[in-house]
DNA sequence: CTGATAACTGGAATAATTCTTGATATCGGC
DNA sequence: GCCGATATCAAGAATTATTCCAGTTATCAG
């Protein structure tokens, strides 16, 4: 069975406009290739999946579309170490297991009722506005 | 009072080896500027401070010297979004709170008997290798 | 001292991303 | 529907951080 907590919009009816940004045909297309193949794409691989259903897409659109999907709050982008940007469309707050011996990454949640504060040891006065996690290791 | 946990091998005399890395006079330099100024310098940043005192020390030198003491864990390599690595020679497991007010980058610990297994649902099997988080924010 | 190996230098090369300039598309008002 | 204002897009050049390469220098073992 394939969970439907994957497809939240389906990917055939995108809508005009998402909180606030007007959904063009090439924002459209690169939301829905996010939405479809979950597996943390860099801009060039959702570049290379759509080239054929919008040939004279440039890859410079694909990073600005992206990127202003990112500041709009549509989704999000995610980096490990040193490689390409990496986007995915779940934003509810989680970080990732990237299991090198594969190269998968998966998404990887807070236990429930866990808050950053009874865990570390922040600053006096810190106001936490973003968390980004990442592990690195292997599946026994 | 200045704590003297910053500072656990005096700048002045550090060893030929550490961990099985011959520590060239570049190397020495290098980790000497890390251990006096702890704010997460770039390669570049390192560069420029060491440029007066070795004026024929390369660019690349440094990226291999500081790649060498990362691959015999002697410093960490620490990378936030897209931005030019940072390092630091704190190697206890931590993470990062960055003010965006400031730009000051400060290090992150788990309160003392915290395991991420405690707080995290990991994949079944996963076996935790490394471990990164940055947190962005400000303080009040 | 001498050859073998590791490290270093300076410049060229690379990869991801951003910038720039001109062309297109879209929207609100008439 | 037409028109100007504005947003978006395309294509290629430019930028930035980093790595590679070829030749030189330093260090170590015998």
């Amino acid at each position: 069975m394939v969970s439907k907590a994957f497809q939240p919009v389906p990917a055939s009816e995108i809508p005009d406009e998402i909180s606030g940004l007007r959904m063009t045909r090439q924002r459209q297309h690169i939301y829905r290739i996010l939405l479809q193949h979950r597996d943390h794409p860099t801009a060039n691989d959702v570049f290379m999946r759509i080239k054929d259903t919008l040939p004279n897409l440039s890859l410079a659109t694909v990073y600005t579309c992206l990127d202003a999907m990112v500041k709009h709050g549509i989704i999000r982008q995610v980096n490990f170490d040193r490689g390409p940007s990496r986007f995915c469309p779940n934003l509810a707050e989680h970080g990732h297991f990237h299991d090198v011996t594969t190269g998968i990454i998966h998404d990887v949640k807070f236990k429930s009722g866990i808050h950053l504060e009874d865990v570390l040891d922040l600053p006096p006065g810190a106001i936490i506005k973003n968390v980004e996690f990442t592990l690195r290791g292997q599946l026994s």
